[in-house]
DNA sequence: ACAGAGTCTGTCCGATCGGTCAGTTATGTT
DNA sequence: AACATAACTGACCGATCGGACAGACTCTGT
């Protein structure tokens, strides 16, 4: 028998893939794993911290790939940033394989991974970030997004998405896609 | 002095594109426009209307693509079909400019405009479509979606985002990208 | 048999949602 | 001035949401 904490992660990311954040209750949620609502909220302090232990993993790889960025600059810089971020990004399908959440949820949610301004800066200039969107950081989410939305129903292999995702990267960084 | 339902049109446009259909309420909207949420109700049936009349035009496009479809049939058929729903794409976006309507909330609408089950599995099989997910039909507007998260923030060009479409769909019917 | 920790649930709560409706204001028309 | 119609609003409703909490159940060590 799993524990109680898989199910739960397991029956949230389902459900959240095929509802998104805000189209999936704590009650959706409890009636997939077949327990209380009031247990959910016993093993996670609430909605929020389901959803940002699902992406934890991937939090943790981005510190990773900003610690191999810090010492690099310039162009050589944002190539290392592209390749960090499409690896991340195929790392994370594996990882949490059915997690489709609704980007839109996610750029709006404050109490998700951080990262810093030089990072974020860098990001935002990777996948860029639509005029009056309140989203504080998590620019590389969107990157993230549109994997996962490109990804969507399709099992495209990891060579043809890391192909497409790192030209479509340095075409938005106006860099030659060599 | 514009019209009313046009204003509440503009509105409802720019905060489904910040922050989706499900995260904005009729009072976001009302406040936006600068008057009550019942008068909203009064030039709108109900909330799902405004986005439907927002998409009115995307449904119109689709069926003339859908006429022009009729008379082909197999490989030609399928590449016209590529053609016209990427050219469908384009033209949404010069349509409705800013609206980047959270895709998972789109995919649970039964009322939007609806395609009959020919061109659903067409599209379906372009596209593809997540196992578990709900949605009707609509496979067309998972494209839509594809579009809009790709383009979320980023100005491409008409002319690449022909060619990165087309590629795509074409790949994912399993088909040579000539 | 007992105690206590860990686990789980029924029930309630305030907030917010989409939507309704009676009634008020504005705009003509005769 | 009197009226009709359109435009608009404040107040309210039922439903649903995330979350709080007290109590009940199960298990384990003594």
């Amino acid at each position: 028998m799993t524990s109680m904490r898989a199910e739960i992660l397991e029956s949230a990311a389902r459900l959240f893939a095929a509802h998104g954040f805000r189209g999936t209750s704590l009650q959706d949620i409890a009636s997939d794993v077949g327990c209380s609502k009031a247990s959910l909220l016993y093993h996670f302090t609430n909605k929020d911290a389901i959803l940002s232990e699902l992406f934890a993993p991937v939090g943790r790889d981005l510190e990773t790939i900003q610690g191999k960025l810090a010492p690099l600059d310039g162009e050589q810089a944002a190539r290392e940033a592209v390749a960090g971020l499409v690896e991340l990004a195929l790392r994370f399908r594996r990882q949490v394989k059915i997690l489709l959440v609704d980007v839109d949820d996610l750029l709006c949610r404050p109490e998700l991974p951080d990262v810093d301004s030089a990072t974020e800066s860098l990001v935002d200039a990777l996948v860029g970030r639509a005029p009056g969107q309140e989203c504080r950081v998590v620019g590389w989410m969107t990157l993230v997004g549109i994997f996962l939305t490109c990804a969507r129903g399709v099992d495209v292999p990891d060579e043809i998405m890391r192909v497409e995702l790192t030209r479509g990267a340095l075409r938005a960084l106006g860099r030659p896609t060599d």
